[in-house]
DNA sequence: AACTCAGCTTGAAAGCTTTCACTTTCCACC
DNA sequence: GGTGGAAAGTGAAAGCTTTCAAGCTGAGTT
């Protein structure tokens, strides 16, 4: 039996290491108390090496099989697999990852949680992600650069594949989105973008979205349209205002002046314009709120000076969240979905992973008008042409 | 000058490496075409080695002073520092976590963020774990075991430090969480216990929350009161079921039967639930539904059953979350706070890390009636005794 | 001037996986 | 039975940090 043949038996019986017992005693006696290692701890979970001792392979071999990454021959293929079976390994991601230069994670920055619009799109980022075996990190800025900047520094030393931003604000993130790039991450800004963005994007498409509600309450015979704004600095915010423009330029309609006011996106921000708006003389026979909280603060104003909506006054929100269907009227709104919008930066974020090279793509997806019970033709004495009849509950895609 | 003053002088240029040109040189000639790593890629980002080459001190005292291991002395620690400041190093996580087995990752498993109730949650655990530079990891169950398991299993060789856990249902956990303990992770049990639930835990007192709020109506001069438990698998849903018991046998009243009925923690659970109520004779004049999304739908059921909240039916929710304030009528709600719950197990988590070995804590948080417009007195001809007239949005601690 | 001792620094190993270059095995064919 | 080439398998290095034991320095002591 010569030496090979000898090997490879002692392979087959698992005892590989048994043949250099002079280089492993020796290097076990030079390394033996020089062991600076950890206590307990981690030693008792299966390790790869672990693995290939027991189906008697090498490491190589293991992570071949684990990885596909080269031809195993079927014997020893199993035996691999049954090691990992009885032992319950799971490779350790972290030396994966300081070794690939890459982790499983996907990172996702937004502005904050609570906010019911958000939830959605993290479920659909979670979902896409989960699905291909990442993890979701996630973070909230509370719209504040600062916070931004730090989680963008942060989250880049855990090695993400991709990340996944709702900017802050208009600020200009290239330095650290770039700094992701080079470290052959995926960036992608949804929602909203940063000023000079050129990387992928998933944005809706907000101009058309509040153009076709300021339309829609134009058909209805409204003359006096105002309009509730998000803050400016955000591009969601100077789309849907711009739509707004549009459809009153269509129409030959002026915005008066006063008409359009900012507010921040909530309830509070909301229900103080809407104060202001209703003290206006000739008062709007029509509000479009930007989203939908602003549109409940609208709500509860309208409700506190004793108006009626939508017979005194018509209101359309943005968003389309659930609670759009539980209040006093219900609210009509421009729906998007929050979760197909996280779902597809997830995907894309994937996408660009895997063609690190592929021209930067801008997803613009659609919003649907959702009418309800607060709009409805303006008061006799204040339209300018009778009003057209719509049914309810119509759905208008845009 | 002898060699010990020439290396010293040498430090201070930061030159070390200039004194063993033989031992360095042959060293990469013998690795030098031995080079298996990757190209490019991270090559551009700063490592310790450079820090330690810029600073022209040894790695080891690179690593004491950013993690304050040792004492260093100060022109040392600053040369450090300014290396670090100049390159805008930050040290690898993959590597510290592998290194020390256990990053800063805070693993955190809901069943659906789309749940209006775990938003809170999340952020509650999100800041205190960012204010502690822990990072989130989010994983959604959708109440389902499998995945629960599954995410449990991956997330492991992450190697967390904590894990934050809100059982999907009251399967029991220990076999998957006893190994996070074994790699020396937290685990933290939060919202409801899976069975056999041994180690830390954030709950709310759902037997009083449920007990007041039943006593309140019963004060009311409600005597046949109806309630409407979330799945009876889940540990807060079988206690707010307790606490609900609890008020009515100190009033000595019953529970008639068909007047419990089990939903799932939605609205849609609500809606059907409640219709079956209506439908009971005599019919419930309060009910308690055992959260809000479960009211809400009950709003709905007896608004189109034609009745009326307050007048016909009293309700009260759980949860106390936004949406019970943009309701008509406005819902009353057995208040608990999300947020408080996600911060008291992150902050709860982080001690674990810190102290293996105290004793095991659970924390019980209060929760809070808040009354608003969905209760009043019972219709005259259903009470038993005259109503006890209570002042509106009265808050009631449990 | 030699010696001690404390305190600062250092160098190397270890943690776990991937990947490359190389060796060994296998198989078909002469 | 031997040969050649393809396929399969191996072993070691590298990725970056932490941590230990040991080396060094310098002040204080005798």
């Amino acid at each position: 039996m010569n030496l090979s043949a000898m090997l490879s038996e002692s392979i087959q019986q698992g005892q590989t290491t048994r043949f250099y017992p002079g280089i492993r005693e020796s290097f076990t006696e030079l390394t033996g108390k020089l062991w600076h290692g950890r206590r307990g701890s981690n030693s008792n979970m299966a390790n790869m090496k672990k693995i290939a001792e027991l189906a008697g392979v090498s490491l190589g071999t293991v992570s071949h099989v684990l990885n596909g990454t080269a031809r195993v021959r079927e014997p020893l293929r199993k035996r691999v697999l049954e090691a990992v079976r009885v032992t319950g390994y799971q490779p350790s991601q972290l030396a994966r990852g300081l070794r690939r230069d890459k982790t499983n994670i996907l990172a996702m920055i937004i502005p904050d949680i609570l906010n019911p619009f958000f939830p959605g799109v993290v479920r659909g980022a979670e979902d896409v992600a989960f699905a291909n075996g990442y993890r979701l990190v996630l973070c909230n800025t509370d719209n504040d650069h600062g916070k931004e900047v730090m989680h963008l520094n942060a989250l880049r030393t855990y090695l993400p594949s991709g990340l996944i931003v709702i900017p802050s604000d208009f600020s200009d993130l290239t330095a650290q989105t770039e700094s992701y790039r080079r470290a052959g991450a995926a960036v992608v800004c949804i929602d909203r973008l940063p000023r000079n963005w050129n990387g992928d994007s998933v944005t809706i498409n907000n101009t058309d979205g509040a153009s076709n509600a300021a339309s829609y309450l134009i058909g209805l015979g409204h003359r006096h349209l105002a309009v509730i704004t998000g803050p400016l600095h955000l591009t969601n915010s100077q789309d849907r205002l711009k739509g707004f423009k549009r459809a009153l330029r269509q129409a030959d309609l002026e915005l008066a002046p006063g008409y359009m006011q900012e507010a921040t996106f909530d309830r509070a921000g909301g229900y103080a314009k809407t104060k202001v708006l209703l003290k206006m003389v000739p008062r709007p026979t029509a509000i479009l709120a930007c989203n939908d909280l602003i549109a409940l603060g609208a709500l509860m104003a309208i409700r506190e000076e004793k108006l009626h909506c939508p017979d005194d006054i018509s209101l359309v929100g943005f968003d389309g969240l659930d609670l759009t269907e539980t209040t006093t009227p219900q609210l009509s709104s421009v729906y998007q979905s929050p979760y197909q919008l996280g779902a597809a930066a997830a995907q894309l974020a994937l996408d660009r992973v895997a063609h690190k090279d592929a021209p930067v793509k801008h997803i613009v997806l659609k919003t649907e008008l959702r009418i309800r019970d607060s709009v409805a033709a303006p008061p006799a004495d204040m339209s300018a042409s009778p009003p057209i009849r719509h049914r309810k509950s119509r759905s208008v895609a845009s």
